[in-house]
DNA sequence: GGCAATTAAATTGCACACAATTTGTTTTTC
DNA sequence: GAAAAACAAATTGTGTGCAATTTAATTGCC
């Protein structure tokens, strides 16, 4: 068991930490977030995830499913039944374009519109505990949105536009 | 952009707008992260939180199954059924504590411990593809490591050890 | 016009994530 | 030393995520 003699194999535990550190800074962080909007997200019905898709309806309401999914990075296997859940709550309804009869537009409800008013309280909050400044969220936001550009990139050694 | 003068009903759109940037950035930022790794992990037959259990118990074997959450930040309910995929590939052993039978203690078996191997090269390919720096990733970990505290304190405002 | 290729959602199947509960074990307390 | 409290995993139920497939509608091409 003790074959500890080779060049190469000395490298490499370090590469398999560095490499445990980003991503998996990135993924706790991530679940951290999660956690710690539920609390404030519970009183309003909403998951995350549906707090998301909320934010992108108020902010450009009557989108297709895919022009959704496209803003957020979910497909229609992840939106569908997401949207379904949030059309049982009467915050939207999805109904097909008449134009093409393929797609499904989602518009807000009344009282979708109206959750927003609710959900103002939740970003100063969210603020707060991220315990960043402005400044810091701002930098932090750019260097994550450039992260998932690169990342999503077919070859991340081009330089991305 | 020309909102900066109004006093508070019109500050709050803009809020919902930065904390859309950061709390999703950040969650867009782990999605396309565990989509990068899909391709170079499932030739290994890991999914992306199998492969951070992995990496846990190479740093770390035979750890419980509460200690291994601690250190990933999950619970038993996600924890129990990876594992036991796991075992499944004769990677891991679970097998109950002698010395107290609550607790299940995790073992790498000689196939967990030389899948490490064929893993070595995964580090290496991440972090081409996050395009980063060393510098930029060790920065980044680290900012995110403290956003994970923080947000992971129970409160927020009081300044963390 | 008619049929293949394309496109948009929905569906299916698998694997997380986590709250809440349950089961079994150990420790505490009396 | 027996009942209560605390603890560790496992289980249950709901909600994502995503690859792969299916269904239905539109576009292209002849």
């Amino acid at each position: 068991m003790s074959t500890a003699t080779r060049p190469r194999s000395r490298a490499a535990p370090d590469l398999l930490a560095l490499d445990n550190q980003l991503c998996f800074a990135l993924y706790g962080a991530s679940l951290a977030m999660t956690k710690r909007y539920r609390p404030l997200l519970d009183p309003l019905g909403l998951t995350y995830p549906q707090y998301l898709v909320m934010l992108a309806l108020w902010a450009n309401d009557g989108p297709s499913v895919s022009a959704l999914g496209a803003c957020l990075g979910l497909d229609s296997g992840t939106l569908t039944p997401l949207l379904k859940r949030l059309e049982a709550q009467q915050l939207l309804q999805r109904q097909r374009a008449a134009d093409d009869e393929r797609r499904v537009q989602v518009q807000l409800t009344a009282a979708g519109r109206a959750l927003r008013r609710r959900a103002q309280a939740v970003p100063t909050q969210m603020a707060a505990a991220s315990g960043c400044t402005l400044d810091e969220l701002t930098a932090m936001t750019a260097r994550l949105q450039t992260l998932r550009r690169t990342l999503g990139a077919t070859d991340s050694s081009t330089p991305q536009a």
